[in-house]
DNA sequence: TAGAATCGTCAATGTGGTTGTCGAAAAGGT
DNA sequence: ACCTTTTCGACAACCACATTGACGATTCTA
C-alpha cells in the first residue's frame, strides 16, 4: 500500500515459507490423529519416510536423515515402542539389525500420502492449479537440486 | 484424479516449502558467521527478533514465541551468555527483569533485516519480481493471518 | 591372516522444551 | 486499608533430540 512496489520485506520471505509448511504440517498431523495415529509427531513422520517399505539399519537412517547413526538408532527405538517399526536381524551380516515398518507404520504412511494429495487438490484449488505449479517450479529452482534429504531435527538449534 | 499434467506428488509440497526455508535461513546464518556473529543458531534468531528493541520479559518472550516462561527465561540466559541480551530491574515493578537487547544483539538484528532483504533481491532476480510477489500472495493466501508468531522450536517434537 | 572399516550400543553432555512449585510483588475487590 | 488473586522470575525434575567418544563384535579387504 505505502510501499510504490508492494513488495513483502525480505524476512517475511522465509516466515511466509516456513508458515506454509507448517500448515500443511499441522493438518497432515490432525488428519493423521483423527484416523488412529495420535501419537505421531512430524520428526517420527519424516523417520517412516527415510526408512521406507525396504526398511534401514540404524546407521543407514542416520546417513538418510543427516543425524549420527546414535540419534537415528534413538529414534528408531522410540518408533519402535509406538508399535511403528520392529526391528530383525540380518541373517547375512550378524552386526545389522533391520528397522522395518510395522502394518501399521505401513499405514501410518499410506494416509500421509493419501493426506498431502488431498492437501495439494486444496491448495490447487484455491490459487488454481497452474498458480500452484508456477510456486512449486519456483521453490524447486531455488533449492539444491537433490533435496529429498529429510533432516529437519537438530538443524534448528545446533 | 490423474495427472496428465505432470504435477507434483503431494508430499513434495511441503518440502519445498521447508526447503526453501531452510536455504534462506542456512544463507542467513552463513552471512551472519562471517559478519561477526558465528555462535547465532536460527533459534537465537527467533528469539531476537521476538525480543525486538523495545525489549521484553521473560515471561513475554514466551507467549510471544508461544512457549513456556521457563523455556524463554532459558533462551534468554543462553542470549546473555552469548553477549547478544542483559537483564535490567524495572524500576517501577521489582519483579519484572527486563531483557534488553545490547549493542550486539542490535547489530545481529540490523545485519540480519540486511540479509533478509538481499536474499530476496536474488529470488527476485532469478524467478522475476512479479513471480516472487505471486508465491509471497499465494502462501501468504494459504497461510493463517496474523502468523507472525515466532515459535519454531519445540513445535517440531511436541 | 592381519588390519581396517562398519554395526549397534553405552555413556556423558548440551540445548530446548515441559510441568509443578514457590516466594515476592503488584493489582483488584469489598 | 485489607485480603485475595494474579503475575513475575526462579528452582527442580523430567523428557526429547541431538552431539562426541569409546567399545566389542563382525565383516571386508589388501
Amino acid at each position: 500500500m505505502s510501499d510504490p512496489t508492494g513488495d513483502e520485506p525480505g524476512f517475511a520471505l522465509p516466515l511466509l515459507l516456513f508458515a506454509g509448511f507448517r500448515t500443511l504440517i499441522d493438518r497432515l498431523h490432525a488428519e493423521l490423529a483423527a484416523q488412529g495415529h495420535p501419537d505421531l509427531r512430524p520428526a517420527h513422520g519424516f523417520a517412516l519416510q527415510a526408512i521406507g517399505r525396504a526398511g534401514a539399519t540404524a546407521s543407514e537412517l542416520g546417513r538418510r536423515l543427516g543425524v549420527s547413526k546414535q540419534a537415528a538408532g534413538k529414534t528408531a527405538d522410540r518408533l519402535e515402542a509406538l508399535g511403528y517399526v520392529e526391528r530383525v536381524d540380518d541373517s547375512h551380516d550378524a552386526r545389522r539389525k533391520v528397522v522395518r515398518l510395522t502394518p501399521r507404520g505401513v499405514d501410518a504412511l499410506v494416509r500421509s500420502a493419501q493426506i498431502f494429495e488431498e492437501l495439494r487438490a486444496e491448495w490447487a484449488a484455491a490459487l488454481g492449479a497452474q498458480r500452484l505449479r508456477d510456486m512449486e517450479a519456483g521453490l524447486r529452482a531455488m533449492t539444491p537440486g537433490n533435496f529429498f534429504r529429510l533432516d529437519a531435527p537438530g538443524w534448528f538449534t545446533g
